[in-house]
DNA sequence: GCTACTTTTCATTTATTACTGAAAATTCAA
DNA sequence: TTGAATTTTCAGTAATAAATGAAAAGTAGC
């Protein structure tokens, strides 16, 4: 296989891969090709290169700024924005695990302290209820500092260790 | 809240929730139903429920057994099929993470060795596209471990307090 | 084998999500 | 402050995903 066929494959399955995450497939797309590209490039690059409309890539790109995953640079003399991502795939993995607790495990949390309000705690079934309640939020929070454990795993040879330990 | 308000809360939120990972909605509702559900119930329950069609049930719920979450079960000189859904919310969520690890990252891990098996390594940009290929090996393996572990650390208390102490 | 009951399938319809493209807004240099 | 270059917005359209419902297939007792 040729670089250019493999680069292509690997934005197609990048994109499809994203899209069984709830990720839209041309914003997954935009990334990989950021992710692969060796230079800051422009909209109009992306429009070309992945054959999407100019409306699209604006939209998608404003939704990678706002997961922290690509950056504007400003390049000497030109006048058009270029993008590029991180390239550290840590990073990029760490940043979409933070902005994921951020905007989905925190209101999912607060949903589960709501429902344990319930009035009738004596009718039939709610025992049930708040223990299943119960459950998911003790999860979530232990979901949450695993996570932590894993952003930490990184910056910290030690912990890194100890999990290859118990694989 | 009413208990029932509280339930018909849960179940709409599940749903919710469940499209922003790729999961169908209805999926999600009816395994929330089966969820807070103390009884074994059949699948003209959950059509009634959930105000869906016969063939939508039918398909969700075999969907759910595919993916090891509910369970036929058979009622005492009853013809219908009844269903209930595993309670430990622990089970559910490594059910869930083994599943998706068996789905999508060993097809991930397979593109991404065969993408490393481009012939012109001398190109311009190759050593950057491979080494981003290459991160992404191996942070899926470690992904992959780590999710070894978080499944691990319910059985094994020690490694559940060491997690603790990362924490 | 017949019948009543239940489950499954799948072509069609409906709902949801994503994309386009042109107009509006913004930016910047002269 | 004008106007060319660029970015942003968003109503309309297209593509995709999910749901319906009726017909077919399966099941079990008689």
């Amino acid at each position: 296989m040729k670089l250019v066929e493999a680069k292509q494959q690997f934005i197609n399955n990048w994109g499809a891969f994203g899209t069984q995450w709830g990720i839209n497939r041309t914003m997954a797309q935009i990334h990989a090709l950021l992710l692969i590209s060796t230079v800051p490039i422009t909209q109009d690059d992306i429009m070309e290169q992945l054959s999407i409309s100019r409306g699209n890539v604006n939209m998608n790109i404003r939704d990678l700024i706002g997961w922290g995953l690509i950056n504007r640079v400003v390049v000497q003399g030109e006048r058009k924005e270029y993008f590029t991502a991180d390239k550290d795939i840590w990073k990029v993995a760490t940043q979409i695990i933070k902005e994921r607790k951020k905007r989905e495990l925190d209101p999912m949390l607060k949903l589960l302290a709501n429902l344990e309000n319930i009035e009738d705690k004596k009718e039939n079934g709610a025992k049930e209820f708040l223990q299943v309640v119960g459950d998911i939020k003790k999860l979530s929070k232990h979901a949450d500092s695993l996570m932590d454990v894993m952003i930490k795993a990184e910056e910290n040879k030690f912990i890194g260790a100890v999990l290859k330990i118990f694989k």
